[in-house]
DNA sequence: TGACACATACCAACCAGTCGGTATGTTGCG
DNA sequence: CGCAACATACCGACTGGTTGGTATGTGTCA
């Protein structure tokens, strides 16, 4: 029940997705990383071999925390699977508001920038992004057998194309200093997933 | 007639847009950029102030860029304003192939990595990607009256969902280095406009 | 005692930006 | 026309500060 002291790296994982959400991943200094940390340098290479090595560390760390946050979502109580996957974007457009860096994605922002110099590091943000987009495919498979939906698209697809759009909004909050923008695309996308599933917005 | 030899500011902009696609802003330097346009450092700074204005400008030929490609495109030809709207699309989509640096936004790249820390960059990301999204808008407006569509969305916002699941897109490929993804998300983009004003995928 | 978790001091490379200078127009005036 | 006065375009060595990373010390706990 302790809070368990925090060690060094936890610690510089916390500040780098606080930090580099904010600033991006090159803009971000190690000294930066260690003082929001409040730790030494030292221990930044005791536990890091490199800085990139921190920013996958972060990758993958935000991959847990969105699943656990999003795996226990009251939304999850669901019976009908389709249920489940509106309620999850409903709560994802509900996100959308505060703070930019407060909602935006650390996978998304970090992959921008390293896709074509640390392979590494984008490979991590592949997992994040692809390992978080394929917890909804169940859902998405059962939901189409339950309401004998066909279509020429592919759960999968379905699955990363919310995340398309998630990560688009992100840009267009970003651009704009502001979450309207973000809200009505996260609105067009759950638009879409009613006409797919016959749902529309109040039920006929 | 003459090529009319292109100036340093013209090959620094022109080197910005290659390598900031490629590497990001902050990860490409003053140096590196003054190599790729074959200019010296003196060149930059007697055109530019400092590097953030070099991306402003750049976020500027962006703009214009775009808006003549497409503006200029075939399928502008069509008389019905909502098969312009698709063309527009389809021509997105088909564009999502080669090399992921090739097929990226400028705007939407340098976005990330400024909203916080240099506003004027973000602004003029800001004006590139809205300048180039409200050039739908009256096409969506027309093809609403002329299709009798409703719905409680407006012409703007979908103008900007659009470059929403684009810029999305961009991030699945980057992640992905690859197109594929990218694709698929831009086809539920066409599927879920063609729901909205009643033209399913092969007519019936 | 020894190994782990950190701290301190330091370094070479690199960075954006500066500065004194040159070469090539352009403008105005007698 | 001829020439001075000024402007624009460009050059590249240099600077002060920052960067990611290293080398070495120290405290603590099994």
């Amino acid at each position: 029940m302790a809070p368990a002291k925090e060690t060094a790296r936890e610690k510089l994982i916390g500040a780098a997705v606080k930090v580099v959400r904010e600033r991006g991943f090159n803009a971000t200094s190690v000294d930066e990383l260690c003082r929001e940390a409040g730790v030494t340098k030292g221990a930044f290479f005791h536990h890091f071999p490199s800085k990139t090595d921190l920013g996958i560390a972060a990758a993958e760390a935000w991959k847990l925390h969105a699943n656990a946050l999003f795996g226990s979502a009251p939304y999850m109580a669901h019976e009908d699977p389709l249920d489940r996957f509106l309620g999850y974007l409903e709560f994802r457009r509900d996100m959308l508001a505060g703070e930019v860096s407060e909602f935006t994605c650390l996978a998304g922002t970090m992959v921008q920038e390293s896709y074509e110099t640390l392979p590494d590091l984008r490979e991590a943000c592949h997992d994040s992004i692809w390992g978080h987009a394929l917890t909804l495919v169940p859902d998405i498979e059962a939901a189409r057998a339950r309401h004998g939906i066909g279509g020429a698209w592919t759960s999968e697809s379905l699955a990363l194309h919310t995340q398309a759009v998630l990560q688009g909004a992100f840009i267009l909050a970003k651009a704009s200093h502001g979450a309207a923008a973000a809200r009505d695309s996260a609105d067009h996308l759950i638009r879409y997933v009613r006409m797919l599933f016959n749902k529309p917005e109040k039920d006929a």
